[in-house]
RNA sequence: GUGGCCAUAGUUCAGUUGGUUAGAAUAUCGGUUUGUGGUACCGAGGGUCGUGGGUUCGAGCCCCAUUGGCCACCCCA
């Protein structure tokens, strides 16, 4: 048998492992700065929690886990005897109960609900954790992959979305990217929706305008009308969809044509707020814009839309995102807990680091020092001096095979660029004049433990 | 869910209009050197050419199917 592992899902390599731990490390010690602390949810979740969250193309994309047992029997019993194989959509509900998250989002909100009686509003958690979608795999898009969110719940305050967007900022800093982070409303679309008529379509209207930048006006036009919105409401988007100008002439535009939707002008002093306190603080390296067509497909966002791509290499889909939710709760039983959060997808932002060559050089050495030995005599003297060297704080192993040719332990040491060899025969155990050798200038001395403990402290 | 490209050693790839025993580089292991790595030289192992079928005297190469990978759309981190 071949070994190999499901589409879309990668091992990763020692050296892979380090790169990937320098991006959580920064990302949660931003997270921790800003005051959030960490939770953990499980891999899977029941289905029912997750249904029904993130849209209709959404919920086809989750991993729904099969019941144990013999669940032909189990759906069975729940659909009577006459049911059809054939139609595999009606038994699915009845064979499964349970689905890998797909998202930390709402995993989150059961949790605040579950735990609310433990929990001290505005409660601000992070959490690192894999997720889960059945997407066909492609550039930037695995199957499994690691989100690292940030969220506060229970707190209404527009100063959290200007936080995130500083904390947005601090990583991207820290790791050397920049970036564009696109800013818009929910209740700017909504209220679009409301002034053109067309307030059910809200829905089709803001997927249709999400893609202007891709297939232009004329695509946009024509997928509303494919999708039946009216020819004058598609006339009246016309103005809003072709303005092009300054976050303020952009704020300016919207507050004329928004004046009498209640709903929009609320979104429009949103908008307007984050963007004056972000600018009044300033922010490191990062840019930020107001992007009317910017829309996100996850159904639970009700306010603020954030989207973060780089501004350099050739990635260009989104690296983190994230946004406000006022009744993501409501639905497990607990209503009016608005929340806000961002999500940083830390494997598309490992292929920007590793495109731009943004990896530190020496993240983290492994091992610093080798104990090379010629037998089982010098093994067992080693070994005490091994353990003192650990005790001292010094990462350091010894070569396992007492036999082992020199060639084949200095090679070791080679292969894992580890920067001290001692080296123990005969000669050393005599008089405790250990031989330490430098590997990267080849420097050899004769030398005790302790002035090597001392030396690599 | 829709479309395009690809599949040969652990890895990256050669492989002539279809013709004998499928090659290289690199990695691994061994040796030159049983107290010295990163360099050099020599040698070894490693492939039912993704899988199944077809055409042919003969298929790694042509045809069909299937699986997997990459990429684009959709959607998203």
């Amino acid at each position: 048998m071949k070994p190999s592992i499901p589409k879309g899902t990668r091992d990763f390599s020692p050296t892979e492992m380090v790169k990937r731990n320098y991006i959580f490390d920064t990302i949660k010690q931003v997270f921790q700065r800003y005051g959030y602390l960490p939770i953990e949810t499980p891999a899977m979740e029941n289905l029912q929690t997750l249904m029904g969250k993130y849209g209709e193309e959404g919920d086809k994309l989750i991993f729904k886990i099969i019941d144990s047992g013999d669940f032909i029997k189990n759906a069975k019993d729940s659909l009577g005897e006459g049911f059809n194989f054939a139609s595999s959509g009606v038994i699915s509900s009845h064979i499964s109960e349970k689905a890998l998250k797909y998202d930390l989002t709402v995993p989150f909100a059961r949790y605040v609900v579950q735990h609310q009686h433990e929990i001290t509003f505005p409660f601000k958690r992070y959490q690192i954790q894999p997720v889960w979608r059945a997407d066909r795999p492609q550039k930037g898009r695995y199957r499994e992959f690691y989100q690292c969110d940030a969220d506060v719940i229970g707190s209404n305050s527009l100063v959290n979305e200007v936080e995130l967007v500083q904390l947005i900022d601090d990583v991207f800093t820290k790791l050397n990217v920049p970036v564009l982070i696109k800013i818009n409303n929910r209740k700017i679309l909504s209220g679009i929706a409301e002034i053109i008529g067309e307030k059910e379509k809200i829905v089709t209207i803001t997927v249709a305008i999400d893609k202007l930048d891709k297939i232009g006006v004329d695509g946009v036009n024509k997928e509303l009308q494919e999708n039946g919105v009216s020819d004058s409401a598609i006339e009246k988007l016309q103005p809003l969809i072709s303005f092009q100008g300054s976050t303020l002439e952009k704020l300016n535009f919207l507050k004329q044509l928004l004046g009498n939707s209640e709903i929009g002008l609320k979104g429009i002093e949103e908008v307007e707020y984050i963007f004056k306190t972000v600018d009044s603080l300033g922010l490191n390296t990062a840019k930020t814009e107001l992007d009317i067509t910017l829309a996100r497909g996850l159904n639970y966002y009700t306010g603020a839309i954030f989207e973060v791509k780089s501004n350099a290499g050739t990635f260009t889909s989104s690296i983190c995102g994230g946004g406000r939710y006022d009744d993501l709760t409501g639905i497990f039983g607990l209503p009016n807990m608005s929340g806000v959060g961002i999500s940083f997808g830390a494997d598309r932002i490992y292929d920007v680091l590793n495109e731009l060559n943004l990896f530190p050089e020496s993240v983290a050495a492994s091992t610093k020092l080798l104990f090379v030995t010629f037998g089982e005599a010098e093994q067992n003297y080693c070994l005490p001096l091994l353990a003192q060297a650990r005790k001292a704080g010094i990462n350091s192993e010894i070569y396992p095979d007492a036999g082992a040719k020199m060639k084949k332990q200095m090679g070791y040491a080679d292969d894992k660029k580890i920067p001290f060899v001692v080296i123990v025969g005969s000669d050393e155990m005599l008089n405790g004049m250990l031989t330490l050798k430098n590997m990267t200038t080849g420097e050899q001395a004769k030398i005790t433990i302790d002035s090597i403990i001392e030396e690599l402290k």
